[in-house]
DNA sequence: CGCCTCTATGTCGGTTCTGATATGCTTCGC
DNA sequence: GCGAAGCATATCAGAACCGACATAGAGGCG
């Protein structure tokens, strides 16, 4: 993924570090985000994939539609273990999980 | 304080199934506790074969020995946030992670 | 346009999780 | 025996997270 998007931002212009140096995250930290991000976009589209919306699935995991889409944006005040519960939820399994975590083909 | 009473049974040696069925734990609720203790004896098994205490991993994660000794006790307040970043603090990678969830071989 | 549906964002009171601390239990070497 | 090291367990104040609610924005349909 690296130097193609790369070399367009640099011709277009910007200077490019990584999100981890911009932010000051740790290797550690940067991966953890990383991983609530995947479980995030999986959400989503799973969600999509079933043709429910978000008050929907929010009824599902006694939740909120506003908790939903907080997961779904990745924001920094939804934990893990609801994003992992609401995919459960919603019919993942343990494997599916897996592959979400550390993909088999290029992210 | 739901849980009180499964604590007791655990620490007792029952066996998962049997208090599925009892504490009347939805499939996706048993789904999690599994992962959840998966999670806890990986982070056991690498602690130890890395020759840590769980005073030294406590300070490497920024958190206290009781809460590493909760960790791998599979204690219910502890959050699959605080599993994963203490894995991934230890060195452990995604593709690892996914394999400790849905493991390639037996169980 | 108005109305409806879906999603995004901010806030708030209540609950849960966290690090710290204290303390007890084993298992070592002396 | 004694002490030290390592792990388990209980408690607590404060931080983080939760569901609920209000509200705004975006898109479609008549």
């Amino acid at each position: 993924m690296r130097s193609a998007k790369r070399e367009r931002l640099e011709r277009a212009g910007w200077k490019v570090g990584t999100v981890r140096q911009f932010l000051g995250l740790s290797e550690e930290e940067e991966v953890f985000l990383e991983l609530k991000l995947a479980l995030a976009r999986s959400l989503r589209e799973r969600r999509a994939r079933r043709g429910m919306t978000q008050a929907q699935l929010a009824r599902l995991i006694a939740s909120s539609q506003s908790r939903v889409a907080k997961m779904e944006a990745g924001d920094r005040t939804v934990s893990l273990d609801l994003l992992v519960r609401s995919l459960l939820a919603i019919g993942t399994s343990k494997r599916e999980l897996a592959q979400i975590i550390a993909p088999r083909r290029a992210a």
